[in-house]
DNA sequence: CGATTTATTTACGTTAACGTCAACTTCCCC
DNA sequence: GGGGAAGTTGACGTTAACGTAAATAAATCG
């Protein structure tokens, strides 16, 4: 009944990396498979760290950004002052995410509107726009 | 009343970037400053396609990709066929932003519950949230 | 038991986007 | 006309995030 432990060809394939990544991001300290001799043994936890990257990538954010989000997961239920610590830095990070938005949603009204006008013209030269 | 021209250091010195970083978008064909002799001398539209740059640069598009968005503005007046087809890639690029947005969303009001939750921990614990 | 398969460490290679000299020209000012 | 100040072209250095290759070990399969 204990929890499940994965190989990192394993990982490899469910996530969609190679095996040179799962071990950089062990060297930057984003993961903490056990060993069991030399061999790495992910665990559920890795693999819920492991999404929460690749998610952050996507956002752009770089791997030592994203480390210090994940830290934000891993709370210390023994100091109630590192609490408060990282609950202001996810404000921040927040307030960042937000702005970042709000910026990519002027742009693309922006592109929008570049978008109608070159309609204009393709129609007014009786092209068809692609839809 | 012709343009005026402007020397590297005013453009510098307007967009808070570095001699190097305008002679490498040069390099890279993101710029065409005329010359007067060895000088460069940068145009409105310079001007222009730069604060386009930087933008891009602030939605982490690369340089190249953005060299490609830059293209959509430069419209070739002889070739419409070349214009139909920016048109298209003009709207996968949107489709990317609003999809990347839409994602920010979501992980945004994520880490609110998040939040809401560590506010309750703090607060179980009688330390004030840090607003 | 020998051959794959899977994994490990070590270490050099790569791309992007500039930074940082170094070694000149050119222009302007007193 | 002798300096600064501003600008130019190399060319090497740097960081991030892995890629890739080499040499080696452990486990598995027929």
């Amino acid at each position: 009944m204990s929890d499940p432990r994965f190989t990192i060809g394993e990982m490899c394939e469910a996530f969609s990396v190679t095996p040179r990544t799962l071990r950089f991001y062990e060297a930057k300290e984003l993961l903490y498979p056990e060993r069991i001799g030399q061999k790495r043994l992910f665990t559920k936890s890795d693999r819920a760290r492991l999404k929460l990257i690749l998610q952050g990538k996507r956002f752009g954010f770089s791997l030592e950004e994203i480390r210090q989000l994940l830290n934000l997961y891993s709370i210390d239920d023994q100091q109630t002052t590192q609490l408060s610590r990282t609950y202001t830095l996810a404000q921040e990070r927040l307030a960042a995410m937000e702005s970042q938005r709000d910026e990519l949603t002027n742009a693309i009204e922006d592109l929008k509107e570049q978008l109608r006008w070159g309609e204009k013209i393709l129609a007014e030269r009786g092209v068809k726009a692609v839809a």
